[in-house]
Parts: C-alpha cells; sequence; structure tokens
DNA sequence: TTGACATATTCCCATATAGGAATATATTGA
DNA sequence: TCAATATATTCCTATATGGGAATATGTCAA
C-alpha cells in the first residue's frame, strides 16, 4: 500500500505546509487564484492543484465570475480536526501549567 | 518532488488514520508493542513501524522494561495541531451556532 | 549456552504524490 | 473571428510511503 490519498478527508489535506499557508491566507477572505499567486508567489498550475486537493476534501468554497473563480475557505470543514484535538485538550493542561500542577498536587496531599 | 515525509511534523505523523488511531489507544495510558498487536489486532512489524513514525516526531514517550518496551502518549507534542486549528474556532462558532446567528442577524438589522 | 520471547529492521512493491513544463479549456472584448 | 486573459489539466519524474514477509537484534530464564 501507499499513503492515504491527500483528497481524503481534511487531516490528509491538511498535512502539506502549503496547503495550510494556503488556508491561512483564505481564511482572510476572498481570492482569485491570481490574487493566490501574487500573493503567494506561487506558479498558476500549482495554485489550481492545491485550491483543487482542498476543494475535494471541501476546505473550500468555489466561485465562478466571468473567467475567474473566487475561492474562499469553508472553515467548517476544519472541525473534524478540531473534534479529534480537543480530545487531548486536557492532557496537556495538567502537565504544561504549572499552577495547575500544583495544585493538583495539595489536592493529592489531601485525601 | 514527493509529499511531506510523515517524520516531519505531528501534523503529517497524524494524517495517518492508523496512526491516530494507534494515538487514541496510547492516550488511555502505557502500552507494550505486544498489548498494542493484541488491542488493534495489527501485525507486530506494522506497530513497531507506526510507533518509530510516532516516537521520531516525539508523539510517543518510550521506556524500556526489560525485553519489552513501553510506550504513552506524549500529548504535548499534538499542541502545534492544537495552535494551528484554534485561529480558525472563530470562523465556525458563528456559521453554526443557531443563536449566534439569530444574534448576528439582529445586530445587523440594529444598524 | 541455548531456546523462547519481545521488538526492530530490511527488502520488496504498488501507489500516490508535488512540482515544473507544456498544453487545454473557458471567457471576454474588439 | 481572433487575441488576450484566467484557470485547469496533462505529462513527466523523483520521492516517500504502508504493509507483508523474512530476518535481525536484544533479553530473559533454565
Amino acid at each position: 500500500m501507499a499513503r492515504e490519498k491527500t483528497t481524503l478527508n481534511p487531516f490528509n489535506a491538511v498535512a502539506d505546509s502549503n496547503r495550510r499557508q494556503l488556508i491561512e491566507l483564505l481564511a482572510r477572505g476572498e481570492y482569485t487564484v491570481t490574487e493566490v499567486v501574487q500573493e503567494l508567489d506561487w506558479s498558476q498550475p500549482q495554485v489550481s492543484k492545491h485550491l483543487s486537493v482542498l476543494k475535494q476534501v471541501n476546505l473550500v468554497l468555489e466561485r465562478k465570475e466571468g473567467r475567474k473563480r473566487i475561492y474562499c475557505l469553508n472553515s467548517v470543514a476544519l472541525k473534524p480536526i478540531h473534534n479529534w484535538i480537543m480530545q487531548f485538550e486536557q492532557y496537556w493542561i495538567g502537565n504544561l501549567n504549572s499552577l495547575g500542577h500544583y495544585l493538583n498536587e495539595i489536592q493529592k496531599n489531601e485525601d
């Protein structure tokens, strides 16, 4: 077997750092392919291809206007990642917050 | 070029659904390779290889005990994903929360 | 030392990229 | 119709998988 397809789900689509950068850009508003090309200094096919991957996992919305296509982030499609990562949030709160850690220790000693 | 290495960062390591499942298991405590094999019903090399990837991005901690190796989740290594995803949380709160949406509409009409 | 157990590593292969270059498609305006 | 603009697609290649099978490494116990 090979790796899972990048178009399988947001986890795979977002693994690529260029696509994360593109997502961050599109979070700021609507962009034309040409505008993305100018903003990120990528080649035009590179932009179109990355947008295509994001479109296939519903991470971007596409709108036609004349010969232009306008893209924007569909942030809701990031929720699966959010939901998955949130189940681990509890684990590092106790580990990193020194006050919390201190309080936990006190509580332990009170038992 | 090819895809980014799975061992480049947690984003790439976590893209694989099997590794996400393994992470969920290890969040529940300490596991031996053999115990993971039994729990997930994977082959032993498969488990060792996936653990190796997770180890290289610091997502698991490894401890030796006799001929056994005991692994557990290093949840803090998930924080980069958490941090990245949190910057988009604001966008779907307004979109999904119907009360929030309702209030936003009211506010609009007041202008 | 030897055998059994626990784990890691190597070898192999089908598969899927990402990016560059070239080209195709679609739309507009003259 | 034709040229220009905007975007998508195809072709190519180097690279990196993930899993199975086989094997190597390490450690214990008798």
